[in-house]
DNA sequence: ATAGAATATGAGCACATTCTAATATTGTCA
DNA sequence: TGACAATATTAGAATGTGCTCATATTCTAT
């Protein structure tokens, strides 16, 4: 675990927590690309308004994104541009040339190795 | 969100849902190092015996790991090799050299922005 | 066969998350 | 001011997580 501090574990777990949601990791890739307003966001993802809204807030409760309003419209970004990385990364994983990690699927039954 | 299909984003929110907690994500480093056995995990993180084992059973049907028994031992390592850029990423982005994201701490208390 | 080491599993409580529906807030415009 | 658009907040039920304690399983060695 060279050079990961338990303290920052802390810190990155926040971070995680924040992102492992359906909705809101498809906020943070869309984000990553340009900052965008709740409609747009919301009309990219689909989602119900106030869900959406309400996932936007744990989001920047969390540390991962920042907003300002303008006039009615109120507009979302990374809240460090470092954060991108982390979508290149999952999509070099799951979307990669090279086919890697193919989980089991979700939940067979149960059991599996061993 | 170019290249990040759906399909995708959800497989890869189930992998972050495995390692968003601190102790899962302890291990996923741990492991991102080398293979260990169960009780070298617990000594090197510290944790309860029947909690790890639950959190390595988590984190195995997520697909995140697989294990080997040797005797009275098992083995756990990660199910590709690919998942160590994830706590590559989380390094680079939480122990910068750059000192890059800097989130609002836990939650204050609520409301901040806006 | 028995005992002990290394792991896994199950029960159950406490607490966190997520979603929906209703309502509040803020800003614009006629 | 009143109506409308864009967002945010609240409330509450439903579901999911994480922890501990007790117990089961698997091996090995005697």
């Amino acid at each position: 675990m060279t050079g990961f501090p338990q303290e920052k574990i802390h810190e990155a777990t926040r971070a995680l927590r924040a992102v492992a949601h359906e909705l809101r990791l498809a906020v943070l890739c869309h984000l990553s690309e340009r900052p965008m307003t709740v409609s747009e966001l919301q009309a990219a993802t689909g989602a119900v308004q106030s869900n959406l809204s309400q996932h936007l807030a744990k989001m920047r409760l969390m540390g991962l994104l920042t907003c300002e309003r303008h006039s009615q419209q109120v507009t979302y970004r990374l809240a460090d541009p470092a954060f991108a990385r982390l979508t290149e990364t999952l999509k070099s994983i799951y979307c990669s040339p090279t086919g890697a990690a193919c989980p089991g699927e979700d939940p067979p039954s149960k059991r599996s190795t061993l």
